[in-house]
DNA sequence: TAATTACATCGTAATAATGCGATGAATAAT
DNA sequence: ATTATTCATCGCATTATTACGATGTAATTA
């Protein structure tokens, strides 16, 4: 297959999945860093600091882009991405949920 | 290609995609759950739990514990799954990194 | 010993993801 | 108008992921 089976799943999993695995790959944990330390929006400037190609990088724009994390505005020539704050915020309730317990297993086994 | 370029990266970034990957399906994310959910740990229960079958269950906890997020020890014929609270609480903050800032953006842009 | 139970692993098939060069579209500069 | 810049998209090749049945392994049970 290749394909999640994601119709069977809790809509919460598959919510927090879907986050997670916008922020699976290096990259664009690189460029969400970026948005997210200079706060103001930055544009192509994000090629130049990474080590992929241009094309590269404008697919991993659009892959945060689709799940929402971020948004692009056109600013003439430029285009400016910037994190979508009340989006970024369900993301982080939503990954929360694993953030809950911090008690260690109380179990035998381990 | 098809393999990430790992090497250019940071060390941080690197290591949080990888705690993002690990969690980047539906299923992994319901058999995280319910570990934590049920404190102590559980065996292949977590199969009964799931829509998919034994084998790819498997592969899915190969997965976490490869990322080093969950333990296994056997216990007789059945094997006992708990959450790794040193490994997670390294995960935790790896991950905390994208949950600083909350404010929106102040630029013109967007 | 033989059969059963509980998992892991292998093999296979289908789909997704990664990366880049080339091309295209739109705006800015000359 | 022509050229250059900025970015997105397409096409391709390569590798990774997902899923499952079948098989293997180790421990328990009959």
């Amino acid at each position: 297959m290749g394909a999640s089976k994601t119709t069977a799943f809790t809509q919460a999993d598959v919510t927090v999945a879907k986050y997670a695995k916008a922020l699976a790959h290096p990259a664009r944990i690189a460029i969400f860093r970026l948005l997210l330390e200079r706060r103001s929006c930055i544009c192509g400037d994000i090629v130049e600091e990474l080590p992929l190609s241009q094309s590269t990088v404008s697919q991993h724009l659009k892959e945060l882009k689709a799940a929402g994390l971020i948004k692009g505005d056109i600013e003439g020539k430029k285009v400016c991405y910037c994190i979508d704050a009340q989006e970024w915020k369900q993301a982080q309730q939503a990954l929360a949920v694993l953030f809950a317990g911090d008690e260690p297993c109380h179990t035998s086994c381990c």
